[in-house]
Formats: C-alpha cells, sequence, structure tokens
DNA sequence: CGCCGCATTGAAATTAGTCAATACTCGTGG
DNA sequence: CCACGAGTATTGACTAATTTCAATGCGGCG
C-alpha cells in the first residue's frame, strides 16, 4: 500500500539490496517510474481519494506529509500511516481503496495512473520485487503497530512514536511533527488531551523538549528507548 | 504473510478473478504448488519458526490451526493473526521471519522451501499477482484489525472477531473457536477475563450460547452486526 | 474418579477518557 | 508593528472502562 521509506534513496542502512546489478536495475526503473508520474497539489485536510473510490492512481510524496485514515460509522477515526517525502501511498493492487488518503500539511505529490505502473511493473521484474518488499515491509509496520496499540500502555506509545518520526526525519535529535495532537491520537488510540499531557510528562522528566507544539527536541533518546519498551 | 482466505477456493465470492482464463491458470499454479509442499505435523503450542529465524520456508494449513505473535520484552504478547485451513504462512519475501508461528492446537501444514516458490514466481507471472494480492488483502485486514484495536471497546471487539470468524467457518452459525481465551485476548488486546466477561454479557443477551468454551452458537447474527458497528 | 489447566466470576485498583476551562500560536488585518 | 481571533494545545477534576488480584468452577484426560 505504501512505503515506509524514501524510494529515491534506493540503499536503505536496514534493507540493502542483494547485488549492485539488481540496485541499478531497481533504481534506473524507479527513475523511469518516476518520469511517468504527473506532479499534483493539494491543500491541508483536502482528500487525495476515498475510501472505496476506484483505485486508479498511486501517489509519491515530494513534499508535505498524507495520513490513511478509517471510519467508524459513529466517527471514530483511525490513522492507519503517515506519508512523508519519498513515501508511496495506494501501491496496492486493489481494484477500490480500503481506506481515505489525506493531505495532513499543504502538499505535493507526484502521480501515477495504475495502469501504467502495472504495465512497467510486469515489464520489469526488479519493479515487481520492490513492489512486493514495500507490501511485506508494510504488513510488517503494521503487525508492530497492532502490538503498541493492543499492548503498551500511552507513555510507551508516544515514546515509540517519537522515535519512529526521529528515525524518519533527517535529524535524529530534532523531530518534526507536521500533523495535529489529534492526527497523533488517533494513530495511537489515544485521546489529544491525553496525547498533550504525555508530552508534558515527558517534558518534565527532560526526555523532550518542546520547541513549538510541532518540533520536538529528543533531549534522551536512550530514555525515550527505556520507554518505549523497544519491541 | 498470509491468506486471510483459502487458496484452493481460487473464486471467493468477495474478490472474483478478472477471467475464467486468468482463473484456471491461477488454480492450475497452485495446485503445481501443493505438489512441491512436504506435509509435515506439529503438536499444539509447538513453534513453527521464531522471530528472526531465517525465513527459509513458507507454509499452508491443511488442518488445525496456527497464531503468529510477536512479543514485548517483558512477556506482554499479541497475537497478529490465526491461519485455519487453506491459509499461507511466510509468503512475505523477507529474509527474516518478523514473527513467531506457533500452533493453537495439533496441525498438519504443507511446508515449501522459500527458494522453490520465488522460482515458480519468476516463471509464472499469475503466481506473482496470487502473491500481491494475498499480501495486499493481508495489509487490509491488518489495518482493520489497528481500526479494532485503536479505537473500539470490548464489546465491538468481541463481537467483530466473532463475526470473522463465523465468516471465515463452513457454518456462519456454529462458530469454533480452537484458540483459549487468552490467545483471544492476546489477539484482540484484552485480557482473559474481559473476554470472559463479554461472553458472559453476550449469552445473558442471548445474542450466543456457550456449547462449551470453543464452540459458540451465534443465536443472533443481526444483533451482533449491530454491537460490532461495522466499519 | 480425581487432577490440572482453562474458564468464569467478583471486588478493588488503575489507566485513560470525558467534560470543561484556559492558554498558546500563528496568520491576518488594522 | 501590534492587536485580534480562530483553531489548537494544554491543564484540571471527575468518570468510566478495563485490568489486576483472588477465588471458584468446570471439563476433559489419564
Amino acid at each position: 500500500m505504501s512505503a515506509a521509506v524514501a524510494a529515491t534513496e534506493p540503499s536503505s542502512p536496514r534493507r540493502p539490496p542483494p547485488s549492485a546489478l539488481a540496485r541499478s536495475a531497481r533504481s534506473e526503473a524507479l527513475a523511469a517510474l518516476d518520469r511517468i508520474g504527473k506532479e499534483i497539489s493539494l491543500g491541508r485536510d483536502e482528500a487525495l481519494f476515498l475510501e472505496g473510490d476506484a483505485a486508479q492512481y498511486c501517489f509519491k510524496v515530494v513534499a508535505g506529509a498524507v495520513r490513511s485514515c478509517r471510519l467508524l460509522s459513529d466517527g471514530r477515526r483511525h490513522v492507519a500511516e503517515f506519508f512523508l517525502r519519498g513515501d508511496f501511498i495506494g501501491l496496492a493492487a486493489e481494484p477500490a481503496y480500503p481506506f481515505t488518503a489525506e493531505a495532513v500539511t499543504d502538499v505535493t505529490l507526484l502521480r501515477f495512473p495504475r495502469i501504467a505502473i502495472d504495465k512497467m511493473i510486469s515489464l520489469r521484474p526488479s519493479l515487481g520485487k520492490w513492489q512486493v518488499e514495500l507490501l511485506c515491509r508494510d504488513l510488517s509496520s503494521a503487525q508492530q503497530q497492532m502490538l503498541l496499540l493492543g499492548r503498551k500502555n500511552a507513555i510507551e506509545r508516544i515514546a515509540s512514536f517519537l522515535l519512529l518520526m526521529a528515525d524518519r526525519g533527517h535529524d535524529a535529535e530534532h523531530v518534526s511533527l507536521p500533523m495535529t495532537r489529534s492526527d497523533i491520537a488517533d494513530h495511537l488510540g489515544l485521546t489529544t488531551e491525553t496525547v498533550s499531557r504525555i508530552f508534558g510528562q515527558l517534558r518534565s522528566q527532560r526526555v523532550i523538549e518542546l520547541r513549538g507544539a510541532s518540533h520536538v527536541l529528543v533531549s534522551d533518546i536512550d530514555a525515550l528507548e527505556e520507554l518505549a519498551q523497544a519491541a
């Protein structure tokens, strides 16, 4: 459905590709993919697509952030993923999108017709493998998130989330949180009030500092990892 | 990683294949796949593999049930999925299993070397599509489960779970629960006590009847759907 | 027939949620 | 440049849901 890791950085430190040859075939294929994308922009809170829409396109985040969410009939919401620069959205081969995707901030995207993607995948085996790898990574992180939602308490959830965001940003010290407290709450299965309180608690324990609501400075990453019960 | 729907029943009512031709190519390929599987048996609570093991094999459940789980360092556990007859385990293309898989009951499995599977996939495009579809389905149901874990209360979780199990069994009226209360609790992010209490509550509301701990009779499926907040 | 493990039930404790009020912040317009 | 205002975020007091701890019950297997 999406990539948790930037696709324009083919060699993640976590999962090096099997060989230099495969690596170059892949990055060439990904570059070719980029070339068929059309750049589009959306304002904050605008929808890329709604749950149930025919899945005509997939997207890659160029700048800004996107959230995917599902709703219950009475309005309760869960935010499954946040997509940052380089992440793919809607890569899964389903006839209808299984979730709604909305802009968290003003956002710039590359938009790809799914038909063209499927065609490229069927022509280039390296792209097919790339798709399967992204799906596997997403599945594994979804299961990690289930562990968090099912078994971690509020502090552990926030600490885990901050570590994840720290990992994804350029600077592990300065974590930027483009989403609102409410987005974070709906991602972690908490309320905005609880998110706020835990941030306050972490601040008073000198684990983090808050430089405005959307900028966290991690003062003590070891303490944070301790608190996260690193699985 | 796994199939939520039996692979030997190629035409699920939910997701019919695009064409009769593709359908027969796929079922032929799946039959060929079955032929390279070796039948093995495990006793209750024996592990198929542990989280972090090299992912040499994948498995298909012939009889019995399997659970996949992840642990926190202090022993808290989450059961990500239950695998029943026909489901595939470990189909994701990852170098190491990202979770532990254990027999819920005595179980019979087909075991496939991953190398052989990858080879078949690269030779037969229909198998590759099948793999991608299973991954997408798993990902989507993982996200559904995140919604459950993050936003549903205990009654809604149990009701949703019973409906899911009813759907997977042969008879929607008679639901068999081969796993213990503790397995169910760890799957739904609850405790065994809460699971028991909710079963009791549903029984006193005449929504279900309990015929022994592992056999539930659904007396009022409409009420159950109501309670599940069907997403 | 009697265990042993699992399931159920009860009472107390705890965590996170709810409701309500106040404080920021950032963007806008005077 | 500063003041204002809307939308967020934070904080507090209270409530409710689920967990925890502790017994008791039940059922299947030896």
